[in-house]
RNA sequence: CGGGAGAUGGUAGAGCGGUUGAAUACACCGGUCUUGAAAACCGGCGAGGGUAACACCUCCGGGGGUUCGAAUCCCCCUCUCCCGGCCA
C-alpha cells in the first residue's frame, strides 16, 4: 500500500510518478478524496463519542454520590441516536479507501526508466560470453527426450498441461541445484528456513498478491488458504505485524520451495518445455532492512544471484525494469537473464525488487529506533528459479550426440 | 473427526460491570556506580489513528448483542492447548 499522506501532501510529485506505472491521475485524485472523507467522517464520529464517554463517565460519579441522573440519561439517550448514522458513516468511507488503496501499485524509484513493456528495459551489463556450438545447439525440450530428463508427457498426464516430470538424473540435478543455492545464499549471510506451502489470505494481501491478483493463485477448497506462488510470501510475512528491534536488522532470510501458479493471461506463452509451469521449483533471497540500507540490500542480492549463475558458468545479463514492466509491489526491479543457446535468446531466470515499505505498510513489518516505530523496507529476489536453472544446464552444456555435461560445482552434489 | 480447557502488552501472568490501556514479574531502553562488564539503585517502557504539540478516538483473538458505561455479562465464529480416534 502507498503512502496515503504522501498523496495528500505532494499530489502532483505523486501522481507523475504513478503514470510511470500507468496508474491514472483520476485514479490518484480519487483515492486523495476517499482518504479525506475517511478523515472528515472519523473527526464527525469521535467528537460525539468523545461526548459521550465524558456523560457516561459522570453518569458514573452521580451515581456513586446517589445524585439524580435523569436529565443525564436524556441527554445520553439523544446523543446515542446520532452516534449509528455517524460511526456507519465512517465506516463506508474506510471500505471504500481501502478497496482502492490496495490495488494501487507502488511508486517507482525516480531512476527507474520510462517505459511501457519489456523492449524499454534497460540492459545494464552482460556477464560471460556465450559459448560457440560448431553444431546448431537444440532447445530443452528437444535434448529432453535424448537425455531423458524431463518426461513432458507424463507429468500432463498425471497432472494437466503445464505440469511436468523429473527424470533420473534430470531429478537429481534438480535437488542438486537446490542445494547448492541454499549453501551459498546461506555462505552470504541468509538464513535458511522450510516453510508453510499454504498461506492464509492475510498474509498474500501482506505481499501484494491478493485482493488485486487472486486469479494467478491456486485456493485450497473450503479453507482459508492458498498455494504460495513464491516463498517471498511465507518469508517476508515471518515477520507480519511484529516490530523488530532496529539492531536485528538487517534480516536477512533464503528459503527452497516449490511455487504454484495459474498463470491465467499467459496461455500460449511458453507452452513448450520447462519454462512457465503451474508447479516450480525456486529458491528465494527476502530482506527486511532499514530504510537507510535497503539500496545496498538490494546490490548485494544482485551480485549474489549473478554470482550463482557465474558459478555455474553459465551467461547472463542484467536487466533494469521500465516502469510499464515492473511488478505491482516493485519500486524498482533488476532481472537476471540466462543465455539460452538453443533458443538464441536471454531468458528471465531471476528477478529481483526493492518494494520499499509498500509491503511493509501492508504487513505492518515495522522496526522500532529511538523508541519511535517505523516501517523497514522488503526486498526479494531469486536466488535461483531452479526449474530454469535446469534448462540453462541442457541448453549450454550440450555435446552434440544430445548428452549433457555437468557444471563442476554440482559435482560434488551428485 | 469426537471430549475438555483457554485466547489480555515483547514474554509470563493478574483483572471478571465504572476513574483499568490495563497490577506484578521478566525482558528491553536511559541514568548513577565501575577501568569495563555484572550486580545494586533511580527513571522510562503496548499499538493504530488524530494534533504544530496537547486534547481526543480505537484496540484485551474476530464479529454481533445487553448496558448510561464492557477486557469483564450473553450469542456466533476463528484459533491454540490437553485427552481420544485416524495417520506420515
Amino acid at each position: 500500500m502507498i503512502d496515503l499522506k504522501y498523496i495528500q501532501n505532494n499530489f502532483e510529485e505523486a501522481s507523475s510518478k504513478l503514470a510511470k506505472k500507468g496508474v491514472s491521475k483520476d485514479t490518484l485524485e480519487e483515492l486523495k478524496n476517499l482518504f479525506t472523507s475517511l478523515k472528515e467522517a472519523n473527526a464527525a464520529y469521535e467528537v460525539s463519542k468523545a461526548e459521550q464517554n465524558k456523560l457516561s463517565k459522570q453518569f458514573g460519579e452521580y451515581k456513586q454520590k446517589n445524585l439524580d441522573t435523569t436529565e443525564l440519561k436524556t441527554q445520553i439517550d439523544e446523543l446515542k441516536t446520532k452516534l449509528p448514522a455517524l460511526l456507519e458513516t465512517a465506516r463506508i468511507a474506510e471500505s471504500k479507501l481501502e478497496e482502492l488503496s490496495f490495488i494501487v501499485p507502488n511508486f517507482p524509484d525516480d531512476n527507474v526508466p520510462e517505459g511501457a513493456d519489456e523492449n524499454d528495459n534497460i540492459e545494464l551489463k552482460k556477464v560471460l560470453e556465450p559459448r560457440t556450438f560448431n553444431f546448431t545447439p537444440k532447445e530443452h525440450w528437444d535434448l529432453a527426450s535424448s537425455c531423458g530428463w524431463i518426461d513432458f508427457e507424463r507429468g500432463v498426464k498425471l497432472a494437466k498441461s503445464r505440469f511436468s516430470v523429473l527424470r533420473g538424473e534430470g531429478a537429481r540435478i534438480e535437488r542438486a541445484l537446490i542445494n547448492f543455492f541454499l549453501d551459498f545464499n546461506r555462505k552470504n549471510g541468509f538464513e535458511e528456513f522450510n516453510l508453510p506451502l499454504m498461506n492464509n489470505a492475510s498474509m498474500l494481501k501482506g505481499t501484494g498478491q491478493l485482493p488485486k491478483f487472486e486469479d494467478d493463485l491456486f485456493r485450497i477448497e473450503d479453507e482459508d488458504l492458498y498455494l504460495i506462488p513464491t516463498a517471498e510470501v511465507p518469508l517476508t510475512n515471518l515477520y507480519n505485524d511484529e516490530i523488530i528491534n532496529d539492531k536485528d536488522l538487517p534480516i536477512l532470510m533464503t528459503a527452497y520451495t516449490p511455487c504454484f501458479r495459474k498463470e491465467a493471461g499467459s496461455a500460449g506463452r511458453d507452452t513448450r518445455g520447462m519454462i512457465r509451469q503451474h508447479q516450480f521449483d525456486k529458491v528465494e533471497m527476502v530482506a527486511l532492512s532499514h530504510p537507510n540500507s535497503s539500496d545496498e540490500i538490494f546490490e548485494m542480492m544482485v551480485q549474489n544471484a549473478s554470482d550463482l549463475l557465474s558459478a555455474l558458468k553459465l551467461p547472463h545479463r542484467l536487466v533494469m525494469l521500465c516502469g510499464g514492466d515492473l511488478g505491482f509491489s516493485a519500486a524498482k526491479t533488476v532481472d537476471i537473464e540466462v543465455w539460452l543457446p538453443g533458443q538464441n535468446q536471454y531468458r528471465e531466470i531471476s528477478s529481483i525488487s526493492n518494494t520499499r515499505d509498500f509491503q511493509a505498510r501492508r504487513a505492518k513489518i515495522r522496526y522500532k529506533e529511538d523508541g519511535k516505530n517505523n516501517l523497514v523496507h522488503t526486498l526479494n529476489g531469486s536466488a535461483l528459479a531452479v526449474g530454469r536453472t535446469l534448462i540453462a544446464i541442457m541448453e549450454n552444456y550440450q555435446q552434440e550426440d544430445g548428452t549433457i555435461l555437468i557444471p563442476k560445482v554440482l559435482e560434488k552434489y551428485l
